[in-house]
DNA sequence: GACTATATGTAGCTGGTCTACATATCAAGA
DNA sequence: TCTTGATATGTAGACCAGCTACATATAGTC
């Protein structure tokens, strides 16, 4: 699947893969498409300006890294984040709800 | 729920409803707030707009009807709307799929 | 030295959905 | 008769998420 597949629920997932642990752009790419079986895999375009709205909007903590050489911005979820995701579960839930009313079983 | 939890599942609801046969706009609204169990209630700013879309993109035929006094434009899906249907069906069960996965069942 | 994987990000665009508003008819009740 | 609420359709203007394509840099490998 690529990204205008997911409709919205951008930030669920990720918030969602950084509660497991904190980590930077690339891993959360990486550990998307591990968890959802090879089935997501998101350009970066579209996760790194997502990562920053995270932040800006307090659900997610950045710092700079340094791992051989290489700078990595590293994230980890706040507890603002936490309840974000829960809400973002629970829409979820009602989302399904209301789509298996509709279009059936 | 409002329509900004919908996240793009708009057009694929909207043909559901038109399958079970035509419809206007109003009822529509209605038919999607009692087949989902009171819980969606879309404005029709949202409505309409998407109406005109799915005309435009041929996944739905409008023709204008009287009914006591009151001006309706009805909308039949159309085949080009049930194959729009079923790829949308098949969307959002692959998105129920990744999202079991990433947040857990 | 070239290529691939790792790693982050910006620029510009599209399009869906929102809020608020505008319009008109019909039925019911004060 | 007048007002209110339900029925009914739509437009204007704006926002913002996600897209594609591009730009940049380091590390390791062949």
């Amino acid at each position: 699947m690529d990204a205008d597949g997911i409709h919205g629920q951008l930030d669920t997932l990720i918030l969602a893969t950084l509660k497991r642990g904190e980590a930077h752009g690339y891993a959360i790419i990486a550990a998307l498409k591990e968890s959802s079986g090879e089935q997501l895999d998101l350009p970066s375009g579209t996760v790194y300006p997502a990562l920053r709205r995270l932040e800006r909007a307090g659900y997610a903590a950045g710092k700079w890294t340094q791992a051989s050489g290489r700078r990595r911005r590293v994230y980890a979820i706040t507890d603002e984040g936490l309840a974000a995701l829960a809400k973002g579960r629970e829409d979820w839930l009602a989302l399904r709800e209301v789509m298996s009313a509709v279009l059936g079983p």
